[in-house]
DNA sequence: TTGACGTGTGACAGCGCTGTCATTACCGCT
DNA sequence: AGCGGTAATGACAGCGCTGTCACACGTCAA
């Protein structure tokens, strides 16, 4: 082995061309625009094409029409789960197109995100995900001067940019704490951590609900700008105790803070559900395994990745003018064991429990 | 909003040139070896750049010079946080450096491989980074005529195409079953499941020390070409109870298993580490969480990430000829809990036990 | 028959950059 | 004085593709 240089002899579309026996644009049109060219030149090129095995240079493509195939991807974490799932989404969906996806990680930082917006639009993208509704105020104005298809993910709010698919963190955490009160519990805590816009939200929707069911405590809040894992979940849960010690359910502002702190009730023999209901958000993989299994609420996040590659295609579809309207997809609350203190109401929807 | 078409206008070489009063290749050089041109124009040269926010237009440069920027990444899954830590370590490095990545999910096919790895070299990348060493003949075939710098990761061979940073499975499964049995455990089972190559690896190594300890029993290895899961260890380890009760000790082929493993040992109330011992493998971060904690075998893997990318960074140096040797990194045993059947022998390493 | 129109195709230029070679100026050496 | 050598810069062509416009047909209504 060793050290390798460049090879040559790239097949061109003057080459298909050639053997197709009509010009490099016709080949150009057929392969974008195949139902501009006659059926019998198209079967001709595209047999040309398979027998030279011609791969069309995005790089000259690019450069031509002032144009690239890149979308990309604005996430704030690329360990989380959450925007792994996304981001599966994403890569399944872009498999369809020809188009390619870049991604750029902000680690929650705003001006990383702006950073990143700036380096994608330089670049003319075909396309642009972030995550979030929140940006800095000269993020927010490049993506609204930018002259590509724009889409905001993850959240939900009255004034896109340009397209948006996502869910309502509000009304997630509102569910939540209306499915502790319906199971009886009527001293909920919440754990938060990272406080990221979202985290927020989901915060203010359990403020809202406590307040209107008349649960609400102050007290009974807990919240680090720490990033959110799961032995943190246990140390917020102590935390938590050690400040309402009669707390006697939990909202936990994802899976994995949720997960800690039911490893933290074991350790203290807190009974779940029956001394304590625990309540997640995100269903993750592994909310369906521990014991007891976690109530938690589903997020539609591998759908959001998917959809939102497939509205930066349809945009990028001369046809499909208009942006859409905003895409709302539901979240949905799934119980489980970890808040099952009185017989369940007729809810059920997830399998996976044991008992 | 709305629709938006494209914009026009953008700052090029030769703008850069005719603010700095020198001719466009120049300012080419002065960007791409700045020490080729005298420190009087480059000083010039940058300030007009700086001036008029010049980007240099990554598609019009590939083109020219029939090399792109982009680093191809191949590998098994996105949602696998074994990978995604990959991922993360590559990302970090990747900003360092004028390179920049692109995904490929190969599901852990190596038909899928196999293909990734052509669509990526027919795109002229600036390097290629696989994950593992076993790829379809026709796919290292193509790894090894290509003329850009190819890294294997995550896996060890004395034969790799290129470049390799990786570790050893073997050594790591056989340390996980020294360590079973250095805590008295005598009759050690397997749980493996998606049996890629490394996973078989495992296989092997465990299979190997068990031999030599004199403890190794077919009937305690349970295998399925399933994709693993925390469900699926729950499951696969009601096989292995099914088909030999007597099993006093678990390596699982990794942490998700491992867990799930613990998690069904809870629901029958066998005590861990004292009826059963268990050790996994990775050393995820809910590792240290689980009740009990553990034991399990950490591997580099951000690290793996890291190193792939400055190995591509160095490749493309011209100075830097010659491929490096295999970097091979080293997996750490991470004793906890879940196998702390006797006083544990003085090996302490990590923190974050709770007893 | 004429012309307006639509369909399928081609000629040409040029996107922004870099590889290659040429050029200039200046140095120190015989 | 004449030479080769080096450092700094420039001229030119062209990477492979696409946008634009032009053209050759055939069709159909007037």
């Amino acid at each position: 082995m060793g050290s390798k240089k460049r090879d040559s002899s790239r097949v061109t579309l003057s080459d298909v061309a050639r053997l197709a026996k009509v010009s490099a644009i016709t080949v150009s049109r057929c392969i974008r625009n195949p139902e501009r060219v006659s059926e019998d030149t198209r079967v001709r090129i595209l047999r040309a094409i398979d027998d030279l095995g011609y791969v069309p240079d995005m790089a000259a493509s690019a450069l031509a029409s002032k144009r690239s195939n890149v979308v990309g991807l604005v996430i704030p974490s690329l360990t989380n789960s959450v925007f792994t799932d996304v981001l599966k989404g994403v890569y399944d969906a872009i498999e369809e197109t020809r188009l390619t996806v870049q991604i750029g990680n902000s680690r929650y930082s705003p001006s990383k995100e702006e950073n990143l917006i700036r380096t994608f639009l330089q670049q003319r993208p075909a396309g642009l995900i972030v995550a979030g509704v929140n940006h800095t105020e000269a993020g927010r104005k490049m993506l609204e001067a930018s002259s590509c298809p724009v889409v905001q993910i993850m959240d939900v709010t009255d004034k896109p940019v340009d397209r948006l698919v996502g869910f309502s963190h509000f009304e997630g955490a509102k569910a939540a704490v209306r499915h502790l009160h319906d199971m009886g519990y009527r001293r909920p805590g919440i754990l938060t951590a990272r406080m990221d816009p979202r985290s927020r939200v989901r915060l203010a929707g359990f403020t809202e609900e406590a307040q209107q069911l008349g649960i609400f405590e102050p007290a009974r809040v807990v919240s680090t700008p720490l990033h959110s894992s799961v032995g943190l979940g246990a140390q917020l849960f102590s935390d938590l105790l050690a400040q309402a010690p009669d707390t006697d359910s939990l909202f936990c502002n994802n899976d994995d803070l949720a997960t800690g702190a039911l490893f933290e009730a074991a350790r203290r023999n807190i009974r779940v559900p029956e001394a304590l209901g625990v309540c997640g958000y995100n269903d993750l993989d592994i909310s369906a395994e521990v014991n007891p299994s976690l109530t938690t609420i589903a997020t539609p996040r591998y759908e959001v990745g998917l959809q939102s590659v497939q509205m930066i295609n349809a945009a990028l579809d001369p046809e499909g003018e208009a942006a859409p309207p905003p895409v709302i997809l539901g979240t949905k609350l799934v119980p489980r064991q970890s808040t099952r203190r009185r017989p369940m109401p007729s809810v059920g929807i997830h399998s996976g429990e044991t008992t």
